[in-house]
DNA sequence: AACCATCGACTTTTT
DNA sequence: GTCGATGGTT
């Protein structure tokens, strides 16, 4: 008993007072509005923790959701730490996960084959768009990847074909019908995307009240991370075990929104105390994580969007240095500006892994890598391709997914001709036929059509691929799944065909090869360990290692070797995250907010979000940058500072221009007509940034940057003939153009 | 069937 | 300025 009084001591003790009447709560149901870094995961965790402590629950009634498997792990490891149980009969993990294993368990209720695989969006849209070509439709009339983006909302909004909405357009109709052959192509070939596991798993409880009630009577205390993020079927799912009993503990944060275009519904939390009676509402508003300064600037910013539940962020820690506010000639100039300040955090003692470089789209980060690069600095981008999906790898995974689930027809069509072995688009299609007429998977097609083919190159090569598999299968009875993958690699060719690959990119490709081995190998350790024994055989394992990469996002590749780089990723991706230094990068209008989300009041207002989830990341400096000229596929030209620039605080802002070595004073108006001439004057020289001049020898061009004074003074001409350069004024005839 | 050249599109992406 | 898809050529 002293123990218990112990551990309720230790759960309570670091925890600030709001947070702890969030974590002790007595209400039925909960609802933590988190502000960024108020320590919304301690909170969870020390309630998970307290739950269990005060003897409220078993560690087998709590389920706790994530979006993230990072989120989840993370929340496993800190509840272990916490109180020193093991956490193998919890049940933490991700929406999807969670949905996943409810899924396997009741695949027979559901009309599941006990092999069904997961695919994910890129295999998805490779169906979708056999799925047209088979009905028919003209493919300019129907673009799969709109009919994928029609798929996945009706299922995130709960709907099946037989559902659709009554709608006048006919394209509506269209999509529909895809949906409705889509669904069946799935259902004959065990497939599951993404949406449907989520679908499935709430259907599964809306329609089978035996298996609702005993899932409602195991999970009497459920937690859920980011609430804001739920769609429409995740909450539904999350009604069906709530039931009328259950008490729910919901944490997020509105402000922090920003997927609603991925069909996130932020009324979800907006709307929860009301439909939930006995809701107790908290609000974490000290924040951890930042200066003083930067908050003020982020409230102050997001206290312009309408739609939301209010909350505003403090600190105990100093004030802090101002925002620093860059008006770069271009996105160059930009990129060499943000380099130069990190060096300079660098040269002052500062680490570069502390430093990160948001932005609004991938397409920026090309020119901040460039100069990267000429700089020297170690840098990294997260959030590009996952190691999962690499071809190279996919290629591998694609063998494993037809050696797992001989009906996977897009498996199948993957690696057929991989490597090429002269089994081309038009023999696929006799066999799609011959698929389609009696009602078999492609791989049953080949083996039947082989004996009937004419002897040729065509012939050979399914043959071999055929071998290949019944071969390697044979095998999986007998070696672990490493083994199982190497002997594949050789016996398909596909490992020859990598190395053989022209190009510079080969040595990464076989190195990843490598890693996935690796990767394999570690996975059938773990496999091994949960079931006390080494597995003598592959078949029991492969299935549970496809499900797992398929919902993994390859958040592991981020953790190794990232020591003293500097981070660039998008503003999405840093969600969650926290910096010492920030750099924000082009905070122009039309970029960020998109052009395409700066009409609508709701798109703005998620803009707005996406712009202080960037500005709460930063805890020491935050810099905010832009480009007046920015060479941008479909949106070239000059832009305007961002409006979002004009809604921060201007006390908070300093402005400067690092190439003409002087420091503005804050703007004195918001206005960015204003602003811009004020800054392209180039302090004590006769010539403004942007002015067109012409020189002797090299023709036209425009002013770049200059620095120095009267003798000294340099100034970079941007030429059209012969590009940048830096000239002497003192020499160099210029004339005004 | 495989390769190459040309055209055009282009936000964000937890699973 | 780059990636991907498509169409024509070998």
């Amino acid at each position: 008993m002293p123990e218990m009084v112990d551990l309720m001591h230790k759960i309570l003790a670091p925890l600030n007072r709001v947070q702890k009447n969030a974590v002790a709560s007595e209400a039925k149901h909960l609802c933590v509005l988190a502000g960024a870094g108020s320590g919304k995961t301690r909170v969870i965790v020390h309630r998970i923790a307290w739950f269990l402590a005060s003897g409220k629950a078993s560690s087998a009634n709590i389920l706790a959701v994530t979006f993230t498997n990072k989120a989840a792990n993370e929340m496993r490891e800190r509840i272990a730490q916490l109180i020193s149980l093991p956490t193998s009969n919890f049940w933490v993990g991700t929406f999807h996960g969670i949905a996943h294993r409810i899924l396997r368990r009741h695949h027979v209720t559901l009309g599941l084959p006990d092999n069904f695989q997961i695919i994910d969006s890129d295999d998805q849209l490779r169906l979708i768009k056999r799925t047209i070509r088979e009905i028919g439709i003209d493919e300019e009339a129907c673009e799969p990847k709109k009919a994928q983006g029609f798929i996945n909302k009706q299922k995130d909004e709960g709907r099946r074909p037989q559902d659709a909405l009554p709608s006048a357009m006919p394209e509506i109709a269209m999509y529909n019908e895809v949906y409705r052959t889509y669904t069946n192509t799935c259902k004959r070939s065990g497939l599951v995307d993404f949406a449907e596991i989520l679908l499935s798993a709430y259907e599964l409880l809306r329609d089978h009240e035996d298996v609702r009630l005993a899932y409602q009577h195991q999970f009497s205390h459920i937690l859920v991370d980011e609430f804001q993020d739920t769609n429409t079927i995740q909450y539904r799912w999350l009604q069906m075990l709530l039931g009328q009993n259950n008490a729910i503990t919901i944490v997020g944060d509105d402000d922090q929104s920003i997927y609603g275009w991925r069909g996130a519904k932020v009324e979800n939390i907006h709307r929860f105390s009301q439909e939930h009676p006995g809701t107790e509402t908290v609000r974490l508003e000290q924040n951890y994580r930042s200066t003083q300064t930067i908050l003020n600037a982020a409230n102050h910013l997001i206290a312009n969007n309408e739609a939301r539940l209010g909350k505003e962020l403090w600190t105990e820690h100093k004030k802090g240095e101002p925002i620093t506010l860059y008006g770069a000639f271009n996105e160059m100039d930009e990129a060499k500006f943000i380099v130069e300040r990190a060096k300079k955090w660098r040269d002052s003692g500062g680490s570069l892994s502390d430093v990160a470089i948001l932005y609004r789209s991938n397409a920026q980060s090309r020119v901040l890598e460039q100069i990267l690069r000429q700089s020297q600095l170690p840098y990294k981008i997260y959030g590009g391709l996952r190691f999962f999906d690499r071809a190279e790898i996919k290629d591998v995974l694609g063998y494993l997914r037809l050696l797992a689930n001989m009906s996977d027809d897009p498996a199948f069509e993957r690696v057929v001709n991989m490597p090429p072995r002269g089994v081309g688009e038009r023999t696929v299609a006799n066999l799609r036929e011959v698929a389609k007429q009696q009602n078999i998977s492609l791989w049953e097609a080949a083996k039947q059509t082989l004996p009937t083919m004419n002897a040729g190159r065509i012939r050979n090569g399914l043959q071999q691929f055929v071998s290949c598999i019944e071969e390697v299968s044979a095998e999986a009875n007998t070696v672990a799944l490493p083994k199982l993958v190497e002997r594949l690699l050789q016996s398909s060719g596909l490992a020859d065909h990598i190395k053989s690959q022209p190009g510079e990119r080969t040595h990464i490709r076989v190195e990843n090869v490598m890693e996935f081995i690796q990767a394999v190998g570690q996975y059938q350790k773990s496999f091994d360990a949960e079931q006390d024994k080494p597995a003598e055989n592959s078949i029991k394992s492969l299935p549970a290692f496809l499900s797992e990469v398929a919902l993994d996002a390859g958040e592991k590749e981020s953790e190794r070797g990232d020591q003293s780089c500097i981070k660039l990723m998008t503003l999405h991706s840093a969600k969650g995250l926290e910096f010492p230094l920030v750099f924000m990068a082009g905070l122009e209008d039309g970029l960020f907010p998109h052009h395409r989300n700066a009409e609508k009041q709701a798109l703005l207002e998620e803009e707005r979000r996406l712009c202080y989830v960037g500005m709460t990341r930063a805890m020491q400096k935050l810099y905010m940058t832009y480009a007046e000229k920015r060479a941008f596929a479909g949106l070239s030209g000059s832009n305007r500072p961002s409006r979002f620039i004009n809604e921060l605080p201007k006390n908070l802002i300093e402005t400067v221009n690092l190439n003409v070595n002087i420091s503005q004073p804050a703007m004195r108006s918001g206005m960015p007509s204003a602003k811009k001439k004020s800054n392209s004057v180039i302090e004590g020289l006769p010539y403004t940034l942007g002015q067109r001049v012409r020189h002797a020898r090299f023709g036209e061009g425009v002013v770049v940057c200059g620095e120095g004074a009267g003798e000294a003074a340099r100034l970079q001409i941007k030429f059209e003939r012969v590009g940048p350069k830096w000239l002497a004024l003192a020499y160099a005839k210029l004339e005004a153009v």
